[in-house]
DNA sequence: CCAAAAAGCTAAAGGCATTAGCCGAAGGTG
DNA sequence: CACCTTCGGCTAATGCCTTTAGCTTTTTGG
């Protein structure tokens, strides 16, 4: 091996914090080169080319997200860990919001395997509600899109009203531990109050 | 006045029209100008930069999500209502993917009032509901959020399981319904899930 | 000690945004 | 009708960024 400065690992280090200090629009080769100490063509020796840092970058995210999220459901159940999860899931868009602004859908091939153990999370906690698998998958998107949603737009500041966020959150919170509960196969609650 | 032939308006036309078929990321300023026929710096008699045009194009898109939303709720109220606005709302998605990948919340001052437009809209639906003004904004950030969350998802494509989109939808769709005529004033539930 | 591979460098091409300054056409005015 | 102002387009030029090509240096294993 020669000078072990550098690696795909460090240089994803680099642009995440690149993306944290600047924002995803400032991620960018020669950005990430000078942190690095570098000249930007000798980062080809470690990344395809930016598409790839980027994707690259969404999984390290994906995977940190994951890990935040899988920890914080340790030993709780149902309604109890969905609460952990959502929180969890928004605390860190909440710390990284360029960060989370700058994660990815788009799937490549290591981005859905992260994906891929964050929804087995998801799906392992929806399985408390003793969904059927196929329930469980929808009630997972649905989870998914409404903490994902909140998520980008708190973190692109799209809340403008003095109205407090965090209140507006455990609301989300509420409604989707009921509409989960309501999920259960069992006896249906009679009202439209609290757990319908 | 000179030749008639582009003006803001047209050159937005323009950039839906790349952004429908290449995507949110071939909007570029030369891309718009070939298709105008004239030369790129051309354009900034027209729009100040690319930033703005960006702008102008989020704009465009919030006006038409607050047309078919707003269509859509026309004569309906409650559980009704927040239906036909999450049909509407997704289906704009679903037909424009690509416009709706291009949409940014970051509010500049013009796109904040086609915001506020589907902001009114929202939150007029959610009066239906009886919950006082303040209740309704966080309500209205919840179902911002799920519908949202769920329209970029499947936008960009990161519902990779065979299940139908569609049944996922309806279930997000009857969560929400049912958390919003939970926070109905009235007789509120015994257990500890409701006002928790 | 030597050779090969790893990792860096410089040079260069090509794309895009943006600025500056020029020119011709349209329209109103006397 | 002639004029002149303004508008909208053009070319030239700059600078940043990505990416490729080919060279050089360092490291390391034998």
């Amino acid at each position: 091996m020669a000078r072990a400065a550098l690696s795909a690992d460090v240089v994803v280090d680099l642009a995440l914090q690149v993306v944290d200090e600047l924002g995803p629009a400032a991620l960018t080769l020669s950005a990430v080169a000078d942190r690095a100490g570098v000249a930007a063509p000798s980062l080809y020796k470690h990344v395809r080319n930016l598409a790839e840092l980027r994707g690259l970058v969404s999984t390290r995210i994906t995977d940190e997200i994951a890990d935040r999220v899988g920890e914080a459901v340790l030993g709780r159940s149902a309604d109890d860990a969905v609460r952990a999860l959502m929180t969890a899931w928004r605390r860190y868009a909440q710390r990284h919001p360029h960060r989370y602004s700058a994660l990815v859908q788009t799937s490549g091939p290591r981005t859905s395997e992260a994906g891929a153990r964050l929804l087995g999370i998801l799906s392992a906690t929806l399985r408390a509600y003793g969904m059927d698998d196929s329930a469980v998958v929808h009630a997972a998107r649905c989870l998914r899109a409404a903490v994902h949603g909140f998520a980008v737009l708190e973190a692109e500041n799209a809340f403008g009203l003095p109205e407090q966020p965090d209140e507006s959150y455990d609301l989300l919170i509420r409604m989707m531990a009921a509409g989960l509960s309501a999920l259960r196969p069992g006896p249906p609650p009679a009202t439209g109050g609290g757990d319908g």
